[in-house]
DNA sequence: GCCAACGTTGGC
DNA sequence: GCCAACGTTGGC
């Protein structure tokens, strides 16, 4: 099992719009990044822990916790002239964009700032940090936790 | 294959 | 709104 950090602009679906829907899975799309886009499509697995990390916003920071509902699959929005995902370079037979599900696990019950991530001394390596503009990024067990125990 | 131009992300 | 970081595109 392993553990990730998913950004997401809460003015447009954010941990708040992910437990309205809970039980329900929500599809994390909109994934067009390769990099990103390798971790999710090779790496993220069904049952796998996830930070939800609400970015470009009055408050940035991690605000909850989700769990992966599917394993990566074809993001249909590629292929959807109508869809502001909409890739024209994506063929049917060789995709280029993945999504995964995700479902809700609980809101913290204060979110965990980018400001107070960036004082630890434990942290300084987190993807976060060191390299801010990934949308999907592993999290290290022992970052996890740390953050689990000694900032939530 | 290099690299400049350009576009996007995202914190502040 | 600004700007730094950085990914992508396209000319050569």
């Amino acid at each position: 099992m392993a553990y990730w950090l998913f950004k997401t602009e809460p003015q447009v679906f954010g941990i708040d719009d992910l437990a309205a829907i809970h039980p329900k899975s929500e599809p994390w799309d909109g994934i067009r990044n390769y990099q990103a886009r390798n971790l999710l499509r090779d790496q993220v697995a069904e049952g796998d822990e996830v930070f939800i990390y609400h970015s470009s916003c009055a408050q940035v920071g991690i605000a909850g916790l989700a769990r992966v509902a599917s394993a990566a699959y074809v993001d249909p929005d590629q292929f959807d002239p109508e869809s502001k995902y909409y890739d024209p370079k994506a063929e049917q037979d060789t995709p280029r964009w993945y999504r995964v599900d995700v479902v809700y696990q609980r809101t913290l019950d204060k979110l965990i700032p980018l400001k107070l991530l960036k004082q630890q001394e434990a942290l300084v390596d987190m993807v976060l940090l060191k390299q801010g503009r990934l949308s999907v990024q592993p999290v290290r067990q022992e970052e996890w936790d740390y953050i689990l125990t000694h900032l939530a």
